[in-house]
DNA sequence: CAAGTTCATATGCATGTGCCTACGATCTGT
DNA sequence: ACAGATCGTAGGCACATGCATATGAACTTG
């Protein structure tokens, strides 16, 4: 019966704002964005966790196989394959380690830089054009915004207050 | 070999900004919101599916479980099961139509707002304090681009360009 | 009235993914 | 030198999801 009767120090107690919650925007948001950049991906024969590895290879070069498949959030056994297919490929590279034998370095060749260059023009072309509909005014607190919160360490789990 | 020598009428031919794909920073933005909600579902015995309903029940009154269904992205099979939960809880309420006796209107009980209110609290509490971590100039940009793209009828594919 | 369609529902199949185990090669600490 | 940990790789189990089909009730159109 008591709702939540508890006051709170946060803006509002029982019904927040007025908007919609974030993630139900941005999760269809995300699913459309991801949706719009399959086109370019399969014109490069990509999938959406070999063009993750193109991507995150050119940042940090990364040690181990599993240190990569940990920054993209990728299953470490499920990620072979697909290193597989961009070693067949001539996009990567994966030599052992000479100081750690156990280790492949993995590294990008520069065919796969091309490739990923050509793939992530195509998709950010897209996302410029995307961002087009937003006024001006919005654009860059957007994506400033945006580029903050990627940067976040992590998120802390929203608490469930009164109700049990 | 021409890697892409055709000008483009977008801002960047080749590598375009500098900031890393949008997709790339709202797809692990998105699945740490979610995370980030889970400890509130759970507290109310709610899935991601059953909550989506009984967000998406408060709008308009939706005359038929399909549309329910395609509003929300769901299976129209896949979601019967989540109804009947709901249902046998209280929280929603299914009744045929007297007009078309195939049909179920379904709508929420007063419970079901109350259960609404209380997990959507708790949500936009989490994500209110999040908005916290943006500096002031950025946030209304970010909430109003995310409204702004959120309302689009739909995302056009990006195409690819030179590269077959 | 008959044919076709829509709805809610049940069921099955294929796939993608998370997680867990196993194994051999290799490294590290003792 | 030996025990234990780590890395890459393979395989399996479980589950969620997308897609397809089937069925009975009810509606619509000719």
């Amino acid at each position: 019966m008591a709702e939540n009767a508890a006051p709170r120090d946060t803006p509002t107690g029982g019904r927040p704002t007025a908007r919609p919650d974030l993630a139900a925007m941005l999760v269809p948001l995300c699913r459309a964005l991801v949706d719009a950049e399959r086109p370019v991906l399969d014109a490069h024969g990509l999938t959406m966790w070999a063009y993750s590895v193109l991507l995150r290879l050119d940042d940090t070069p990364i040690r181990t196989q599993a240190a990569l498949a940990d920054a993209i959030r990728a299953d470490r056994t499920r990620i072979i394959p697909v290193l597989d297919d961009l070693e067949s490929r001539g996009l990567i590279h994966r030599r052992p380690d000479p100081g750690d034998r156990r280790v492949r370095l993995v590294s990008l060749t520069p065919e796969g830089r091309r490739v990923r260059d050509a793939v992530q023009g195509d998709i950010q072309r897209g996302e410029e054009e995307l961002l087009t509909r937003l006024p001006a005014a919005d654009r860059e607190g957007f994506v400033r915004g945006l580029l903050t919160l990627h940067a976040l360490p992590e998120i802390p789990p929203h608490r469930p207050s009164g109700a049990a």
